[in-house]
DNA sequence: CTGAAAGCGCTTACAG
DNA sequence: CTGAAAGCGCTTACAG
């Protein structure tokens, strides 16, 4: 057992702690208050809350020391100036769904736990001509460190340029791969087409219907493909004019659905790309004196809340879009110690069986 | 009619172009760039960033025509560095309905338009023990400008102590003035209980409950108090066997009810704390096999997006969420230029009729 | 109305 | 492994 010897002298502590009373509230310790009572150089000070390797083990333990009794904090903009970078990670977004924001931010602030970064946000309207000007102006004035774009932002090439050259780091979230593997967290959404049309198929439907969402979202042409894919798979097709449009709103999906049930011959199930348009579709079915499931089997895509508090409640696909938040800050921030990685981060959606869908009802 | 006389020599306007153009892609003009072609002080173009009076008018006009030309942008960083802040406001949450936090986020943002601030956000947990100073590290290290806390997170006195130490500006959004009237946007949810109760006894209603939200919450006692008020002045009151503990959330919505319904003698109206309860009562109606308003009429508040998405389309209270959002952020940033005036910014929710209110069923 | 100089609190080639 | 000095891009008492 090696004898532990005290760091630092008594008295030294003492000094310390008078000096830190007699300070001004407005005042905080800085470098040079550390490197001074550590009697050590401000540069070495910094090479050691830069992790720094090319310092010794005694310095380290006698700076940290001092640290810990300062209650020292680098101050971020002085070291943001000298980085050139804030120590902030931008969302922009556009998805209009309040729980896709929540749980977006909410992923992004589980990877920014315990390290030096906050969360910016900026919400842009592509329909708006200086969106992207508006968008390099959060970017650069801030000189964000990295930046978070989610669909259907994420899906603008444009946008994406323009970050790059702002020389700041991006990700893009995205039902399919739109650039370089390392920028890219993908959410398979083709999966989940596929999955809510084998579950359909096993049940023994086969009129089928798709309420789409708007074009402007890849993520619906992916829904859709993937169903697509799925229903060919037991030999089942859908026809043209049970694809429905909708805009991944609730009063789409009565739309939709109005049209669906004035059809002579009717689907017996439908797939709805979002759980608001499928909470619409429960909706129109209930004004229309009709049931779900005995009439109409739906299934929805996202899993939020809404799923469970409609009735009844949503069989849908789950996407875990926290988990995907998440993803993309923790890639933004590898970023900083090993050169960015080629792999691309993939997400898979997944079936949650409820009470919005049952076999197809009888023929009469 | 007076002569233009151009500001800048033709050579000059081609000198600075060309300069630009040579220019590296990771280098941008500086406040000394601009100062050097306007052939001024960099005090003084300071002094025109930041609209200082003490400008002469040619030499002001001059320094805006070189900063146009080069498109200079002041470094956030560099200013914050010299101002001992930063360029953010802070938004700090714990509400968990994300339409809420949405519609803030969304108010705030409104406010922040055409001017050099950005949003931040920490969503932060009571429950944790270090919640305080995880909040303190997110105001102290970006140094926020200000920030604004919304509910149950505002009604911490500790949270809004720790701010004050920091030195940063803060607004407190919550159903009741809880600090100085400067740092205050009150949502007067009293009157919106008012108007609850007026409608119900307007339709005959005698037996009314209340389902509550968690005692956490401020807004749930306001609700409750402003809707005996409202009873008192038409001569009714609730019984205290008719007040229901809930959580906002949804499935407390559902329990209340199926208490409610199991009494012997039935309250004919319920008025829930939210909008995510009023739907949970609903859903208990419908599978008790009744229906609203016809065995029990209910009102909702905040008046989101699910109140048009259940069937019936509740009545509600609507409360200006977003608006909120604005007025807090705009409070924030006005402090910089007039000093705090005293008054406090008040918003009055509204009574929005829908179809989840009837008239009282007769009695058998 | 305008400016030279110091300061905000960090990081970094470079040298040793 | 460690340091003196310059630099990041702004603002600000003070003087004139």
């Amino acid at each position: 057992m090696r004898k532990k010897t005290p760091v630092l002298p008594d008295d030294l502590e003492d000094t310390i702690r008078s000096w830190l009373d007699a300070l001004p509230d407005n005042k905080k310790p800085t470098i040079n208050d550390v490197a001074r009572f550590a009697q050590v150089s401000k540069r070495t000070v910094s090479r050691v809350i830069n992790g720094s390797t090319l310092v010794g083990e005694e310095t380290r333990k006698q700076v940290s020391e001092i640290v810990t009794i300062l209650g020292f904090e680098p101050d971020t903009q002085a070291r943001g100036l000298a980085f050139r970078h804030s120590f902030l990670i931008g969302l922009i977004y556009d998805n209009p769904n309040p729980q896709y924001v929540v749980n977006i931010l909410e992923g992004i602030q589980e990877a920014l736990v315990d390290n030096e970064f906050e969360l910016a946000v900026h919400r842009c309207d592509r329909s708006d001509p200086n969106f992207i000007e508006k968008a390099r102006s959060f970017v650069e004035r801030q000189k964000l460190y990295g930046v978070v774009l989610t669909p259907s932002a994420s899906e603008d090439d444009r946008l994406a340029a323009m970050i790059r050259a702002t020389g700041s780091e991006y990700v893009r979230v995205a039902s399919v791969a739109l650039d370089e593997p390392h920028r890219m967290i993908v959410s398979n959404d083709r999966l989940g087409g596929i999955s809510a049309a084998n579950y359909f198929a096993e049940l023994g439907h086969q009129r089928i219907a798709y309420i789409a969402g708007p074009p402007t979202f890849r993520s619906s042409q992916e829904r859709l493909d993937g169903f697509r894919e799925g229903l060919a798979q037991a030999g089942l097709e859908i026809r043209p004019q049970h694809i429905f449009e909708g805009d991944y709103s609730f009063e789409s999906g009565v739309g939709a659905t109005e049209r669906l049930l004035s059809l002579r011959v009717r689907p017996t199930a439908v797939f709805a790309a979002n759980d608001e348009m499928a909470a619409g579709v429960l909706q129109a079915v209930r004004i229309r004196g009709l049931r779900v499931p005995d009439d109409l089997s739906v299934i929805g895509f996202d899993d939020f809340h809404i799923a469970t508090s409609v009735w009844p409640r949503l069989t849908t696909i789950h996407s875990p879009t926290q988990e995907i938040g998440r993803l993309a800050a923790t890639r933004l921030l590898s970023r900083r110690n090993k050169g960015g990685d080629a792999s691309q981060d993939e997400t898979e959606p997944w079936l949650v069986i409820r009470e919005s869908v049952g076999p197809p009802p009888h023929e009469n």
